[in-house]
RNA sequence: GGCUGCGUAGCAAAAUGGCCAUGCAGUGGAUUGCAAAUCCAUCUACGCCGGUUCGACUCCGGCCGCAGCCUCCA
C-alpha cells in the first residue's frame, strides 16, 4: 500500500488514485534563463523515480512538466545577452535536455510552455474575473483578491491576517491588498507581450501552471510536485487559481522535495552558491550524481559535498564489481519474496530511496557470495532493482572502464602478465606503478587480470 | 516576530517502544608474489534536561542548536 507525504494534509496519506489504475501527476519544471544547477537535477531525479516506481506497480502514469519561457528574468537576461526572448530559451531548453537525458531521466509525457497557452491562460483569468476571484486595474494589470477564496493559506498553513503583519509585502499602487497577487502584467515598452481583453501583456507567474496542468491533467488530478520552495507562494496561488475558477478541489496529493544545501545553506541562484549540473558532470559520472541524489530521502535536505560524491562513486564502482563478468538473469523483481518484497515496502512508504538502496546493497553482497546460478538471478534481480531508481543500467565495463581509448592500458597489463609468469615481481611492480599513475586499478582474478578507472 | 522541518556513530543516511539498518572510511583476519576485488570479524550512535513506561534513540514536555518559508527561486 502506496503511502505518500501530502504536503496539504502534513501526513503521509494512503494514495487512491482518482481514476483505478492511472495517476495524474504535474511537476512544475525550469525557468529557462541559464544552466541546470544541482537543485533542478533533484527534482528531475526525484520525480524521476516517483513516475518509474508509480509505473513498475501497475500504474498508468501520466507526467506532465511545464516549463516556464517567459518571466522577468527571462526578459532582463535576453536584454543583457542581447538576444531575442525566444533564442535565449530555445537555447536553454536545449541545455536543459542535455542535462536531463545525462542524468537519464524518462522525458515526461508532455512539457506545456507558457508561451504556447496563452489562450487557456487567458480563458481562465476571465473566469476568475468573472467569478469574482480577480479584478483588472486601471493600468492594464489583473490580480487575484486573496480575501474572497476562503482557504487561502491551506497548503502553507498560512494566515492572511499573519501574512499581512508580516509587512514584507511590497506595496503596489495598482493592488487592492498587498496580499493580492499578480495574474496578467501589463506589457512596458519594449516588452514581449500577447494580446488580452486588459490589452498587451503576459501572464503572471503563477496562473500557467494553473491553465496547464488543467489543460494537460483536467481540473482535479492526482499529484503536483515541485521543489519545497515553490509550496508559498507558488503553489499556494495556484491552488486559489485553479479551485476558485473550478470550484473543485484541484490536486489531492501535494509533494514537495526538500533543497540541495552547500555549508549548510541553501543552493539558490540568488546566493550564488550553486553548482551546474554541467560542472558537476564535468568531474563525475551522471549516475554518481543520480545516486547521490538518492542517498537521501527526497523531502530531507540533501547536503552537496564532493566527499559525498566520492562516497557514491565508491559504493557505485562495488555494485558494478559485483555485476562484472556474470550473466544477468530476466528477472521481475516484483516475483521477489525477500529483497522484493522489501524493496517495495521501503518504496511504498513515501519513496524511501535510502531505504531501497539499503536493500540494494544487501542485494550486492548476496550476489558477490553466490554460487553461479544464484548469482545469475540476483545479478537479474540487482538490475531491475536499480532500473526503478534509473541505477545500474550500464554494462559493467561502461561505468568502470569508460570509454576512453585503453590500447596503453592492455599493453602495460600484458608486459606485467608477462613478467608475473616469469616471477620478475619487479618488472610487474613497475608495469602496475605505470598504471596507477594513470589511475588505473589492476585486479588479478581466477581467470585473468581486469582493470578499471579509479 | 509568525509558520514549517530537522538534530543518529569519522562522514552520509534509514527504520523502530525491547533484537542487524545500510553505504563510504577505519581496525584485525582469510585470500594474493605484493596489491586490488571479495569474504569473515570488529570499533565508533541516537543534541541537552525532565516525564510516561517493566523498558525509550523511538512517546510527551521544556531547553539549546541548525535550516527553510513569510520576497524571485527546484
Amino acid at each position: 500500500m502506496l503511502k505518500i507525504h501530502n504536503s496539504l494534509t502534513k501526513q503521509k496519506d494512503i494514495f487512491t488514485p482518482i481514476e483505478e489504475g492511472k495517476v495524474s501527476l504535474y511537476v512544475c519544471g525550469m525557468t529557462v534563463y541559464d544552466l541546470c544547477h544541482v537543485g533542478h537535477a533533484r527534482v528531475m531525479v526525484v520525480f524521476d523515480v516517483v513516475v518509474r516506481y508509480l509505473r513498475s506497480v501497475g500504474y498508468d502514469v501520466t507526467y506532465i512538466r511545464n516549463i516556464t519561457d517567459i518571466d522577468d528574468k527571462i526578459i532582463a537576461r535576453a536584454n543583457e545577452n542581447g538576444e531575442t526572448i525566444q533564442a535565449l530559451t530555445e537555447r536553454f531548453i536545449d541545455e536543459m535536455y542535455q542535462d536531463a537525458d545525462a542524468l537519464g531521466t524518462l522525458r515526461p509525457d508532455q512539457e506545456p510552455k507558457a508561451t504556447e497557452s496563452m489562450p487557456e491562460i487567458i480563458t481562465l483569468i476571465e473566469t476568475l474575473i468573472e467569478k469574482g476571484f480577480a479584478y483588472a486595474s486601471d493600468n492594464g494589470d489583473v490580480y487575484y483578491d486573496v480575501s474572497q477564496f476562503d482557504e487561502y493559506g491551506k497548503l502553507s498553513g498560512r494566515v492572511i491576517e499573519e501574512l499581512r503583519a508580516g509587512e514584507r509585502v511590497e506595496v503596489n499602487e495598482q493592488k487592492d491588498d498587498p496580499l493580492d497577487f499578480v495574474l496578467w502584467k501589463a506589457a512596458k515598452s519594449g516588452e514581449p507581450a500577447w494580446d488580452s481583453p486588459w490589452g498587451q501583456g503576459r501572464p503572471g507567474w503563477h496562473i500557467e501552471c494553473s491553465a496547464m496542468s488543467a489543460t494537460c491533467l483536467g481540473e482535479h488530478f492526482d499529484i503536483h510536485g515541485g521543489g519545497q520552495d515553490l509550496q508559498f507562494p507558488h503553489h499556494e496561488n495556484e491552488i486559489a487559481q485553479s479551485e476558485g475558477a473550478h470550484g473543485c478541489q484541484s490536486v489531492n496529493y501535494w509533494m514537495h522535495n526538500g533543497f540541495v544545501r552547500i555549508d549548510d545553506a541553501k543552493m539558490s541562484k540568488s546566493l550564488g552558491n550553486f553548482f551546474t549540473v554541467r560542472e558537476v558532470l564535468k568531474q563525475y559520472a551522471p549516475e554518481v550524481l543520480r545516486y547521490f541524489i538518492l542517498t537521501s530521502h527526497y523531502r530531507s535536505p540533501l547536503n552537496y559535498a564532493e566527499d559525498q560524491l566520492e562516497q557514491a562513486k565508491a559504493t557505485l564502482t562495488r555494485f558494478y564489481t559485483a555485476l562484472r563478468d556474470v550473466a544477468a538473469a530476466e528477472v521481475r523483481w516484483q516475483d521477489d519474496k525477500d529483497y522484493g518484497a522489501r524493496f517495495r515496502e521501503a518504496m511504498d512508504d513515501d519513496f524511501n530511496t535510502p531505504l531501497a538502496l539499503a536493500i540494494l546493497a544487501e542485494v550486492r553482497q548476496a550476489l558477490n557470495k553466490a554460487d553461479p546460478q544464484e548469482a545469475s538471478y540476483l545479478a537479474g534481480l540487482l538490475v531491475c532493482l536499480g532500473a526503478e531508481l534509473g541505477l545500474l543500467q550500464q554494462t559493467a565495463d561502461a561505468f568502470l572502464l569508460g570509454d576512453d581509448d585503453d590500447s596503453e592500458i592492455l599493453t602495460l597489463i600484458e608486459q606485467r602478465n608477462t613478467a608475473r609468469a616469469e616471477k620478475d615481481w619487479a618488472a610487474a611492480d613497475v608495469a602496475r606503478d605505470s598504471l596507477t599513475a594513470m589511475g588505473i586499478v589492476i585486479e588479478d582474478g581466477a581467470d585473468g587480470t581486469s582493470w578499471r578507472r579509479i
